[in-house]
Formats: C-alpha cells, sequence, structure tokens
DNA sequence: TTTTGCATCTCGCCC
DNA sequence: GGGCGAGGTGCAAAA
C-alpha cells in the first residue's frame, strides 16, 4: 500500500464525469491498484476512487507535473472507466507492506433478528407459533411463516429498519399466498411486519392495508434467548 | 489529518458489534474526529470506521500498549457507538493540514436523463407531449406527466436502472393520480417506465400492470440536444 | 457465473 | 431535523 499526501487535481469518466479542483488530499493506492482520493472530512466515502480491478500508470505532462493515470478493466465493447490525478506538489509518499488482512468478524444483523423471533415468535403476538423459517415461494421466501391460535396463517416480514418497500414486499407475498388453498382454509393469511424502527408512512401504508407492525426489541429477545440458555 | 500504519485489532460495538483480529492496516484520524481502518484491498469501504460527529481518545492499557477509544455523539436515550483500537506496533504515523476541501462537481446522472426526456418526451412515445417534470403528488413527484395524442395523461417513471421497485413507485403514482378527475377526463392515467435498462421482472410486473416499458439510450438523447443546439 | 437484497450504507434534496 | 430516493453505491449469499 502506497500513501501519498499530495496537492493534486483529480478526474474521472466514467458512468458520470467528475472534477476535483486542485487542492490537498490523501492519496491511497492499494495492492490490488484501486486508488482512493480522501479529504479531511465527510465520511468513510472517499472524493473520487477507482474500484479494482484496475491499473495505475505513472506519467509525466508536457510541463514536467506527474500524472497518474487510473484505467478500470473496460467491460464488453464499453469505453473503460478512467481516473486521472494531476500532482502538483508531493507532501508525503510512503509504502507499506500490509499483508493480507484476516477480514471481519460481525454479529448482529438481520439474520440473528430472524433466528430470535423464530425462536420466540409469541413476543411478536400472543400465542403465535413458528410453521418454517424462509418459506418459499415463486417470487421468493416469506422470513417467517407462522400460525395463530385460531389456526390463521400468519405471514411475517423481518427487515432492521422498517420502511415502505418492506411493506410493499409482504404485500406481493400477501396476495400469492392468498391464492393457496392449503394456506387459506381457516381464513386468509395474515400479515405481520416486524421491524427494530417502523417507518411513519410504512406504518400507515402497512397499516391501509391490513398489515400488523410489530417494533422489536432486540436487546429484549437477545435477554430471553440467554435466559433459556442457562435453564438448560 | 493523521495517517498511522500499525499493527493493531478493532472491536466495534453499535448498531452491530464486529471485530478484526491483530493484523497490519492503515489508520485515518479525519480533523473532524472519524476513523477509517483500511487494509490493502477491497474497495472504498474500510473494514471498520467511525461517522462523525465523534470523539477519539488517546489511552494506554494495563500492559503498556497504546489504544484509541472512538465514541460517537450519543443518540437521545440510546448507548453510544464505540470503536477500540488497540495498537501492538506503530509503523508509521505522520500528520498533515489539508485544509478544506473545494468539493467535487459532478455531471450526468438522473437528472440529466430526466432533463433530456423532458426536451423529447417524443422518443418515448410517438406524440407525447410534456405537461411538467416534477409533477407533484401526495407521496411524492412524478418525474414527468405527460399528454398523448388523444389527451389522455401519461405518467412517466424514469430510472438509470429499472427495477422492480420502481414498477411499485410507479403503480402508486398510477392509483394515486387516478382518483384525481382532473387527470381522468380523457380516460385512465397511463404509465410509462422509462429507463436506460430494464431487468426482466420488472418487465413482467410492467407489463402485468398495463405499465408501458421504454429503454432509453442515453447516447442517441444526448446527440438530439446537441443537434438542436446547432440549429439555434 | 449472475441476481438479489442488505448496509454501522453515504449523500443530497425537499419538506 | 426527518423523510425519501439515488448511488461510479459495496458486499455477500443464493440461484
Amino acid at each position: 500500500m502506497r500513501v501519498v499526501v499530495a496537492r493534486c487535481q483529480v478526474d474521472y469518466a466514467g458512468r458520470l464525469t467528475a472534477h476535483l479542483p486542485m487542492a490537498t488530499r490523501l492519496l491511497i493506492l492499494k495492492a490490488d491498484g484501486s486508488v482512493l482520493v480522501h479529504s479531511d472530512g465527510g465520511s468513510y466515502k472517499p472524493l473520487n476512487w477507482m474500484s479494482p480491478p484496475c491499473t495505475v500508470r505513472e506519467g509525466t505532462t508536457e510541463d514536467g507535473r506527474v500524472e497518474w493515470t487510473v484505467t478500470a478493466k473496460a467491460a464488453k465493447g464499453a469505453t473503460p472507466d478512467t481516473l486521472r490525478i494531476l500532482i502538483d506538489e508531493l507532501l508525503h509518499d510512503s509504502s507499506h507492506d500490509l499483508g493480507v488482512d484476516p477480514g471481519l468478524q460481525k454479529d448482529g444483523v438481520e439474520k440473528h433478528l430472524q433466528e430470535l423471533l423464530a425462536e420466540h415468535p409469541g413476543t411478536l403476538q400472543e400465542g403465535l407459533t413458528l410453521v418454517r423459517r424462509e418459506f418459499p415461494t415463486a417470487i421468493g421466501p416469506v422470513d417467517l411463516m407462522c400460525r395463530d391460535i385460531t389456526g390463521i396463517s400468519v405471514a411475517v416480514e423481518i427487515k432492521r429498519r422498517g420502511e415502505i418497500d418492506g411493506v410493499e414486499q409482504l404485500t406481493r407475498y400477501l396476495e400469492l399466498l392468498n391464492r393457496d388453498p392449503l394456506l387459506t382454509g381457516k381464513g386468509r393469511v395474515r400479515g405481520i411486519f416486524a421491524a427494530q424502527e417502523i417507518k411513519p408512512q410504512a406504518r400507515v401504508l402497512a397499516e391501509d392495508r391490513g398489515i400488523a407492525c410489530a417494533v422489536v426489541d432486540y436487546d429484549a429477545l437477545r435477554g430471553l434467548d440467554n435466559a433459556e440458555d442457562r435453564l438448560f
């Protein structure tokens, strides 16, 4: 990895064109050829960049300044994306051998929430029992298929943040599920939209379509789980 | 901006928990307190990070190693996100004054496509004329509201890539627009789904709902525009 | 391999 | 400040 601080000007041409006027920035050249251009603010997104696979060519302009030309591997029949970095003044330049990174270990995303709710469907609605997780349909799997105390089927869609498109998704599932006589024997399939946070518009749309909303407390669910673990 | 290369171990606790085992990485501390942890590969996304606003506190562990604790500004009533970086060996450490960045100038995204189609609605369908761009409705603006040769209103949704959620969006608009007697005078409002590329599933859904699909040639439209410029 | 859907998404616009 | 849509989205699991 090469780390450079330089006064530079950057031009990108590809799916869009973008231009960065001359200013001091941090330039990172990774081992795979990818390049990042960072300023001293903003979030993790660089001002400009080139994703791998790509190649960097170091050249010199007519007036003797260094210019890097980063070229992406061209897609079939298209002009490849290019990033031109014109360097006016080099303030720092160092290279480092980082080796291969062992990678990130994550925990606590939607899958985990689904596991916890599959273990404790009763927290969504009194008496609800699990039929199966990832219940397959022609347009994709329903997160949880359950049955309520009266035997009616209940489809549960789980999101971390409940927004309007999640309600649309559940609506499509319900439309399809309600054509299946095996599921509608005891009455029309109901829907529950479960999320750690449900946006107002999503709630309105869900209620308008007769879909129940359930706000899920992740920490409390994890607590339930740990409590049971201690019993066995 | 401080640039550090170090053998380090990183732990994040917040919306999820994540752990990075001890390895050599690039650490960037920006002027606003934000921190990025990069490996020598992947794209522009860091392995781990903390977004501003946040603060960094440099401390020492019992065994004498340096540890940075990055704490995000806490959301109301929630435990704040934290990032702990334990440094085993410092391989590089330098600070640089970058100043304020003048920022990125962009050109050529969806807005431009919308402008071009607003100029040339006839390329979507013979005889189509523009009523207005960003036609307001209660659930958001319709990209283009047009009228066809028979006087029927036509709502156009424009996407760079046409996927299923775009069809859903247009469907919601049409549902609403068709309740307005001012628009339905000459017949039900029709929909056109316009994109540079339309995914098969989106096409099927659109046709199932009586929505026409239009694949847009961005370069050809730009050509039309330039040709007209030359006439005046 | 391509497609699909989530993300500690980020970012910008408009209310 | 919150909501919503777009992104040169990135990313990984599934098909």
